[in-house]
DNA sequence: CTTCGGATTGAACGCATGTTTAAACTATAG
DNA sequence: CTATAGTTTAAACATGCGTTCAATCCGAAG
């Protein structure tokens, strides 16, 4: 009765918690997760177990979806922004938001993965001349990964900083886009290089 | 019954939510509440009208702590880290984190007074010649601001880039200073200025 | 002392939640 | 066709929640 290009019933049950979740945040109602896979509650606990496993698992497939799908080797934060452009999938950029104050393991791998791209980034400009060989590189990968995360982590603020109403990816580039050239320059320093 | 230097019954349950929700959030219940406050339930709703009542109360009271106490002119980010050190009173860094996750009208509130103090102090750094003539001081406050919230708004990734296990007021500074110079800098102009 | 209004309590109410359960449905294997 | 195992549903269960309520306590006013 399911045509092979819709996905099984525990994938759309997933997608389903991933947008409450990000909608919502955890208090998302199981109900209310049933009713957008248009199932019965019941079935969503037949299949995950619980609502905590439940949300392990979409911590997992967004980490999945973040990672692996194109950071092989560039999971900058730009690059997480690509993610939100997308409306077929879930909206990610709220759902790592809550991921993000969350305190959950999850968050902290991802935390990981991308100051460990962070670094490598900051190598290869240190190796090419663009970083002062005194800079700490290796230190300042994972405090350049936390502030880089803020506009993802308060989106609201974001907007409210640039004056506009909503916050999509363009808002995200556009806060790095003025970051960036300051920490390359510095607010004295010259910026011929 | 009570001596002079105690506080009254509805500021003792103040404070208890405020420990409360800095604590576990806004799921923080009622009950758990008025047991921290040493009064029964029914006695909270009685002296705040509702749990949201409460919460809308306890968020103006912590902005007023903030804002009002010690930072007349100074409201920097850096000034906030002092009202986290002393265990006296609630802990409200977990508060402001819970508040800036949250969009409620108190955190973009918060927001606008320490986007106005970072612009001041721009402002004057500018005048002093210690940043360049082009650089949009009025347009880089708020971005600046959002980005320095970055710790207070994810303290475990903040513990975690830092290699410490607890954060505190120190570990907040750290970030700040590591991070302060570079701005200044560069990561390749000169810091000889 | 008596009275009266607010403070305070403990119990109860109504509701939403996560989960369980038994039954119905469905597809596949023999 | 029949049997069987997995899927799915609707209803019920148990619990914790915010809130209400009636009764009690207590201090100040008369």
């Amino acid at each position: 009765m399911r045509s092979i290009s819709e996905q099984s019933t525990p994938a759309r049950i997933r997608d389903a918690a991933i947008r409450a979740f990000a909608r919502d945040g955890y208090q998302a109602t199981i109900r209310a997760i049933a009713a957008e896979a248009g199932v019965a509650p019941g079935l969503v606990i037949h299949h995950f177990g619980s609502k905590d496993d439940l949300r392990e698992l979409c911590d997992a497939h967004v980490t999945t979806l973040l990672l692996d799908e194109k950071t092989q080797g560039a999971a900058t934060i730009a690059s997480i922004a690509d993610h939100f452009v997308g409306e077929d999938s879930p909206p990610l950029i709220d759902y790592v938001r809550r991921m993000l104050n969350s305190d959950s393991p999850a968050a902290t791998a991802l935390f990981d993965r991308l100051t460990e791209a962070t670094r490598r980034m900051l190598r290869d400009q240190q190796a090419a001349g663009r970083i002062r060989e005194d800079v700490d590189v290796e230190a300042l990968a994972p405090l350049l990964t936390l502030y880089g995360l803020a506009p993802v982590a308060m989106p609201a603020l974001l907007a409210r900083a640039t004056g506009r109403e909503t916050v999509d990816a363009t808002a995200l580039e556009a806060a790095s886009a003025a970051m960036l050239p300051l920490l390359s320059g510095g607010l004295y320093g010259d910026t011929s290089q």
